[in-house]
DNA sequence: ACGCAACTTCGACATCTGTCGAACATCCCT
DNA sequence: AGGGATGTTCGACAGATGTCGAAGTTGCGT
């Protein structure tokens, strides 16, 4: 019998004490998902289309999904849009200074000159 | 003719200018090299062969190739062995507060519980 | 109802990465 | 000189990763 389809499967996301400190630096070392964490470190909320990143849609996807798994993001359902957020609390509990360490390092010239 | 065979290629390392963050944290993002700096990070100096993981001596030299072109150590020859030292100084200058946030957020637990 | 907008999922594909064993290069010690 | 210790370099190889296009799902407007 045919299961009521669901819009999507619901994301699931790691605990803020199951966060893995690997997970989380390899989500940052690429550059789109930097950009990503950047932009949403200096703007509390974004839907997905509108990151200064240029990669097809099907990419952007799978970096958000990356993201959400090493705990650095959330989605949130609005309308037919997806709102994404820092778990900028949950990092700061888990990780003390860490974010902000490494977004304020990349702010200033991450990368080589 | 041939020429005069030095003993390794000397291998270059990128000025502290040049060092880039998404380099530093894809370096990090190996449990291999996390323990390798983790422990670098408590002892200012240690012969390659003495560190504690568990690879064979080819993989721990290509880890530690990863870690001298992202910047994060650099090596020191000595009789017949090689030590290794972090570059501390060079990476707080670069991104102040990263390596120490970074070290003690796995010292304290990083891994997923 | 129809079409459009916003994302995701699904292959496919080239490249990067971590791993190892074998072979080589140095240096010390006997 | 010979042997052992310490590391590096060189393939090889399986698995992960970043990228895309095509197709599918859901919700809003017209």
């Amino acid at each position: 019998m045919p299961r009521p389809s669901r819009r999507r499967e619901a994301p699931h996301y790691p605990e803020t004490a199951d966060i893995d400190l690997l997970d989380v630096l390899h989500a940052l070392s690429d550059p789109t998902r930097m950009t990503i964490v950047q932009t949403l470190s200096a703007e509390p909320e974004r839907a997905c289309g509108t990151f200064p990143v240029d990669v097809a849609p099907s990419t952007l996807s799978h970096h958000f999904k990356v993201l959400r798994e090493a705990g650095l993001i959330r989605h949130r359902e609005e309308a037919n849009r997806r709102l994404t957020t820092l778990r900028a609390a949950d990092l700061e509990e888990r990780f003390p200074g860490l974010l902000g360490t490494v977004v304020a390092a990349y702010r200033g010239g991450g990368r080589a000159s």
